[in-house]
DNA sequence: TATGAATGAGTCTTCATTCAT
DNA sequence: CATGAATGAAGACTCATTCAT
């Protein structure tokens, strides 16, 4: 690993939750720099602008939400218990689990859909993953007699994530678990009775 | 109506739609005055500051927003009717009748939730009034006897309005009026369920 | 008097105390409409801008602090005691009797004498009526036998003016009493010795 | 020395000056660019805001004089020379030898006394230190035998300091050394009098 | 690569002044 | 005369970006 790859990782590591709970348009460099330790120069040596920084950052807020459902999923062995490792996880500690500054998904989706289409994009394409993830999920149920047949799967997928992206929202809003709690009962009950 | 509260109004009506696009720290002073045709000076001839043309321009949002629904909500008699015309108007050509932006207690969570608490506070019980909103719908629905006794009225109302503001995000994100469909399909089975 | 001069009497008393403490630079129309309760038409109704204000209010300020000397002096009947009642007048209270604000010839003097030279010229002349003043009376205290006959009337008139300004510019920055009490005692034995 | 050192002393060296005629608020950030040929974001690299620049301005000429005063009262040896030196400097090509501006204390003293708290404390200190630096060299003169031992010193230093001050200020308002001559010959008297 | 100093266009805000009513 | 709404230049300050070292 060579030291500029170091430095970019370290970076990346560094201003990602800035971005998740600023924004793109709210962070600055001057934001990047304290959070570094690091000089300007410094970081345009490793990226090429701004917008780079945003996007890697991005990346890596959303693989860290990712590995946290896919190391819980993996515990699971009933395609049931995989999707219902969700209403746990989004309950746990308030959602504490979640990147800081909540689903980076969410909070691209909001704020750069209008202003900035390269994250925006980046943002389509996990949530569309995310959702086929739900799909795959429910198909093999499906096959192993865990699901009924005539599931729409599409619709079972987009209505969790739905769900989901929802409880989130509120829960950052309200400050009050006690609403993600119940949202996530019912989306238990939802996927108990599929 | 004084010359100073019409251009007031003017100017929130102008701005409101770039504001609720662009997000509070995306949208500059320029930018108001563009959409106005106004002069910097004007503009803080009417508005103590930028805050204050944002937190206006997000009532007038809200208030474009809420009287949607209300006008909806009072052609149906029935309270599981009152439920289901949220189904309807988010689906009617994309959602389009939503403010320009799209949900303004959406977008004021996911942007100032971290950086603008005056703004956030205003999101904060715009939301909590949607819920007393469904919450009372439901209680005068059971009285009503159109739905069963032992409802959490809470959990369905807030379960309600994630469905909503997921939906709304991912339509936003995907650019695809399938997805909102889809969920607005499942929210229309589980209101006919309760 | 018409009501115009009514109001621009008003003005002038009200603005007069700002722009003495504050200065020409630092005193804004904005200070000027909240202290009278007027609006800024009102003013620029009755003054043609604000250095017109400002020279008004210099002149009354000056007007003020003349009065002042002029009283006092009114009650003393040697010359001796004429030049002495300022070693009273400026101790009592602490100088309180002044404007507020301090002497205006000495704000004047250093805040405009390289940015407005229509304000620096009437403090100018305002000085040099004070020092002919002081020469006056010295002369005509020679002539009645109170002072010695050989003195610089010229010399000493400047000299008691600058020891004035010196203590009220000590009294300001240090907010200490005691400074211009030994100074005016200073004053006292010099005047005592003429 | 650094590069940001070397820029952070020119712009002072060049801005001290600005400050000292125009006063604290009657200098613009344009003032400052113009007088350096920097850019604003320059300038704001090297100080934190307008006011550090004025900080540093006001101790750059409050030292310009310190040293003009100090190295003149190092080339005299008796106590009662010392003291003298000032009615000289003073005088010499009408008071050029002061920083272009005149006495920084006193201009702060006027300016910034009811506007600017943290300049004032500045010049007070300034004023206090000065006026110790009067008392130590008449403690010493008395114990060389120079002075009268019944000296009230703290009374003669602070009434040395109003006369010189006062005749700064009466020097830059009328632009007539004659004044300050005769000011200065009152001094002389006073001191050899001693 | 990393630095730190510089840029200049951009930020929000206040200024003195004008003018139709 | 007085008002209140509007102006646009100027205010202080921050921004993302560049570049010689």
């Amino acid at each position: 690993m060579s030291k500029a790859y170091k430095t970019k990782e370290y970076i990346i590591e560094k201003t990602a939750s800035i971005f998740n709970t600023k924004g793109y348009a709210g962070t600055s460099l001057n934001d990047l720099t304290e959070v570094t330790g690091l000089t300007k120069g410094s970081i345009y040596g490793n990226f090429k602008n701004k917008d780079d920084v945003a996007i890697e950052a991005f990346k890596y807020n959303l693989q860290l939400m990712s590995q946290l459902f896919m190391s819980e999923k993996a515990k699971e062995k009933s395609y049931r218990g995989k999707l219902l490792i969700y209403t746990k996880v989004l309950c746990d500690s308030s959602g504490s689990k979640l990147p800081i500054g909540g689903c980076p998904i969410l909070n691209t989706a909001i704020e750069s859909d209008d202003t900035h289409p390269v994250l925006k994009e980046f943002a389509k394409k996990a949530l569309l993953n995310w959702k086929n993830d739900f799909v795959e999920i429910l198909n093999a149920g499906i096959q192993a007699g865990e699901f009924s047949s005539d599931l729409n799967t599409e619709q079972v997928a987009i209505t969790i994530l739905a769900l989901i992206e929802g409880s989130i929202m509120i829960n950052k809003l309200t400050d009050n678990n006690n609403h993600i709690r119940l949202i996530m009962e019912s989306l238990r009950d939802y996927i108990n009775q599929l």
